[in-house]
DNA sequence: TGGTGCGTGCAATAGTAGTT
DNA sequence: AACTACTATTGCACGCACCA
């Protein structure tokens, strides 16, 4: 009676599917297709119990007794084809998106039992890995990808050599950098990764946001794995809030989100933000810039020996440029360990959106922030960690990104479906 | 490093259950 | 019987564990 197949079967309301796929199906001829419900029952089965293999997920159904109670096959009834799920994902599903739809209305039904606040959000990235060899690739000549905020940045840019006084500068025709990357022959989309500690090869990113409320999952995102965390951050939590009309108060992230752009989009869309910090530690022996203390109503920043050093230019990625005065220098003590320049001139450099980033330091070292922040790992940590050991989410069954991005949805809805069909249970148990 | 055996999803296509 | 839109079958390339 308390079997989890039950409970989901009795919480989730499953004929949205028909809804949503019916689009897809030849409404008056033809042969009668497998009812589109069982079908999606049956992929929810594999991600349920992490079945990785749709052969295998064939066999299982024809011998367990709840596999069948749950798609409403008979004792003697035939089980679908394992090709059909194959068949349907490569020609009728494909290029639609009814894996994101699906796991959109999940989320819609945990929001409708408010089990989905929206108000406060963990994000993070997890690497999978691709199904490749890792020795067999190609190399390629590509071109440097150019981040989306750049617009916005020549904009600041100018306006901050504007108000210093400077020139503007020459718009750059083109930013051609080229660099090589390693393709995989068997799954192209996949990026190669080279990590400190960790296996190298070919992998996808998982990026995922978490509600804190109840930890249900509120967006998934698939990117190669040499993307960086912080590239798709913006663009997918504004997705949430469009999609699931989210007023989003504050946010927590990981390390790799600490960057200008990040910290400035969150700060102009009024949401409190936490990242986590990372200390870089530069050069041995030299000074980190966090010894050199930045005085924002002179425009200066001050050396470990008091130095002053003043205001030179703004560069064209978005750097404001502080320069010594190396006469000054020269014979200054703490020379070897601040510069190993030439000219004895130490210069620091400041972002011109470097106020959102003390900002968002401010942030975590407050009360709020550091209670938010230390939700952060038992919410989002776990979820992944769940999607791994309990759903198969190691490694990815299938290439290409589409279809890991089928994946990746699929496995975030049914691990949103358990939660929610557990809790509503639970709840009704009480009353 | 190269061979073997096994398991996988995919592609091609054969087969099937409807309607006309 | 012809046509249609599905499902089922079959063979294939690939990944991976294992072994020498």
């Amino acid at each position: 009676q308390d079997h989890l197949l039950r409970k989901v079967d009795k919480h989730i309301d499953f004929s949205f599917i028909n809804e949503k796929v019916r689009p897809l199906y030849c409404a008056d001829n033809g042969r009668p297709a497998i009812d589109p419900v069982v079908l999606f029952k049956m992929i929810f089965l594999g991600y349920f119990y992490g079945i990785r293999s749709e052969r295998q997920l064939e066999r299982e159904i024809q011998t367990n007794l709840a596999y069948r109670w749950f798609l409403g096959l008979g004792l003697t009834d035939k089980v679908p084809d394992h090709t059909t799920i194959s068949w349907n994902r490569r020609t009728r599903f494909k290029g639609t998106n009814i894996f994101q739809d699906i796991f959109d209305e999940i989320v819609l039904q945990g929001i409708s039992h408010r089990m989905v606040g929206g108000r406060v959000l963990v994000s993070d990235s997890t690497h999978v890995k691709a199904n490749a060899n890792k020795h067999q690739y190609t190399k390629q000549q590509v071109l440097q990808n150019t981040k989306d905020y750049v617009d916005e940045l020549n904009a600041a840019v100018a306006e901050d050599r504007k108000e210093h006084g400077k020139k503007p500068l020459k718009p750059r025709e083109e930013v051609t950098e080229d660099k090589e990357i390693k393709v995989s022959k068997t799954d192209p989309d996949s990026g190669y990764m080279i990590r400190d500690g960790k296996p190298e090869g070919f992998f996808y990113l998982d990026h995922r946001t978490v509600d804190t409320k109840y930890n249900f999952i509120t967006d998934v995102h698939v990117t190669p794995g040499n993307v960086h965390d912080s590239v798709p951050y913006l663009s997918r939590l504004d997705r949430q809030r469009e999609r699931f009309k989210f007023e989003v108060e504050a946010v927590a992230l990981d390390s790799g989100y600490l960057t200008t752009p990040i910290c400035r989009g969150l700060q102009s869309r009024n949401i409190f933000a936490v990242i986590a910090h990372r200390r870089f530690h530069p050069k041995q022996g030299l000074f980190p810039k966090w010894k050199f203390t930045f005085d924002a109503e002179r425009n200066i920043y001050v050396c470990p020996a008091s130095h002053e050093l003043g205001y030179r230019t703004t560069d064209r990625k978005g750097y404001r440029q502080y320069a010594s005065d190396p006469e000054h220098c020269k014979n200054c003590p703490l020379l070897d360990q601040c510069t190993q320049s030439r000219n004895h001139r130490k210069v620091v450099t400041r972002h011109v959106w470097e106020d959102s980033k003390d900002w968002v330091r401010n942030n975590r070292l407050s009360k709020s922030g550091k209670q938010l922040y230390r939700k952060r790992k038992e919410t989002i940590e776990r979820s992944f960690a769940d999607a791994k050991e309990l759903h198969g989410f190691r490694y990815c069954r299938l290439r290409g990104l589409p279809n890991v991005r089928e994946q990746a949805l699929m496995t975030a809805a049914v691990q949103n479906m358990k939660k929610m069909a557990i809790h509503l249970d639970r709840l009704e148990y009480r009353v």
